[in-house]
DNA sequence: ATTGACCTTCACGTTGCGTAAAGGTGTATA
DNA sequence: TATACACCTTTACGCAACGTGAAGGTCAAT
């Protein structure tokens, strides 16, 4: 049987280039060329090229096959041994390697969440400080000691992710607080709304829920200037209408 | 600080031309360039390579480290775990490759000695069987049944090592001896050490020595054609002389 | 004669540098 | 000041095992 480089190729699984390169490196050679040029192949080098895939597939060098199948009097067993050790170092480099990379992972996965930690733990000691400093003292007047403590703790107590759920609910008061003060209506579906979630958002630092402190609350982001300011930054009136809004979600107006 | 390119090559422990690549493809480039055309290098490039190396010894390519170290928003992390991933695939194509080196080895070994084996068992069957045909009776006749079937079994029994180690001292005889022919004195020491070497010859095929046994042998060297044509093939009159050397090493002899 | 599949050689690209070659620069010493 | 010597520069080939064209010739069938 007669093969052209091409059937050879197909027959073997690989390419006429990888041939070709193989009889550039003195591996395995047509057994004879037609006077076109054409390489033709025999059973001998289907045999010859089924041995180097063999030895291929076990990750020798084309070199040391080249040497393997050239000399018969090579030593076969000798090679199989060595590449054997060679491939057994390969395996001991890539463990160590494996374990730095899994090393290197455990200490930026520590590294990343203490420094998000501390940039986190450090931020709610700020957000509390400066609560301290703004309105302290009178926050400490209108509502007990054990109401602002509560509070703080629960916030220093706070995961990263219901901190930011408490940021997220934040926003999404201010948002439909917004929408909700373009129907001048505090009794409206959406500034009911307003309210709850500004509900939600106050249980997330208040321990436990209560409409009368709710109300209270309510009330102060209007008589407060500072926090009026906050939320009648955009729209003047924001404040009260919130106030409004919450005495209604509250049931203590109508 | 400032570093020519040889000395920051020189603390990181890489070479001038490595940094110059590093340069073209774009990872590290120096803080200045002098107008001789000495390139410069300052603490930021020190910091940088480090962090290079540092991917480099996790065995990432290049292009990644590139990638990593030129976009802060590049998600670290990510990266690590696929390359962990990667490298675990590798493992995996690593222990596939081990296992099939040393399947090949089992079975080229398997192979090798089993065929080792049933050639040398081969052969030594042929070998009895051949003795038995050529001088089965007149042997028997002369020698005990005892004493021919004990050596048979005993050859049988032998390893390879003892069969070649055998061969080898046959062969050692019939040098030594061929040497000693040369002193034409059965008694010289040449002489005397192809007596001793036959001796330790035949024990590898009889269990026991016997000065009598060693001796009737050497007789029968003369006495039957088929062994004195063995040794008289290349020097006519060897047979006899080892008769004499082996009777002097024996002792019936003076 | 033309198509389309197949063949040829030549040659560049891949990865991470090693290793020259050919020639300019910096600095210490005779 | 000349010179030696260490250091610098750019350019470019080499490595392993092919992949991937490009440019052009061959074969078999229509």
């Amino acid at each position: 049987m007669e093969y052209t480089i091409q059937k050879l190729a197909r027959i073997a699984g690989i390419s006429t280039r990888t041939l070709r390169y193989y009889e550039e490196i003195g591996i395995i050679k047509p057994a004879r060329i037609k006077s076109s040029g054409y390489r033709i192949y025999g059973q001998a080098e289907v045999n010859c090229l089924q041995q180097v895939l063999f030895y291929k597939e076990l990750g020798f060098k084309l070199e040391v096959i080249k040497e393997i199948l050239m000399s018969p009097s090579f030593n076969e067993a000798k090679a199989l041994k060595e590449h054997h050790e060679k491939l057994l170092d390969k395996r001991k480099q890539l463990d160590l390697l494996i374990s730095n990379v899994e090393k290197t992972i455990a200490l930026k996965e520590g590294r990343m969440t203490m420094t998000d930690q501390e940039k986190f733990e450090g931020f709610k000691k700020k957000l509390i400080e400066e609560n301290e400093r703004k309105y302290g003292k009178e926050i400490r007047e209108k509502y007990s000691e054990d109401t602002i403590n509560k509070s703080n703790e629960k916030l220093l107590n706070m995961t990263q992710e219901e901190y930011e759920e408490a940021i997220r609910l934040g926003n999404e008061v201010t948002s439909t607080l917004a929408e909700a003060f373009q129907t001048g209506d505090p009794g409206s579906d959406l500034a009911q709304k307003a309210a709850d979630l500004h509900r939600q958002w106050l249980t997330h630092f208040w321990g436990r829920y209560s409409k009368e402190a709710h109300a209270g609350l309510a009330q102060m982001y209007v008589d407060d200037e500072r926090f009026r300011v906050y939320y009648d930054e955009k729209q003047p009136g924001t404040a009260e209408f919130l106030r409004d809004a919450i005495l209604i979600y509250a049931g203590v107006k109508k």
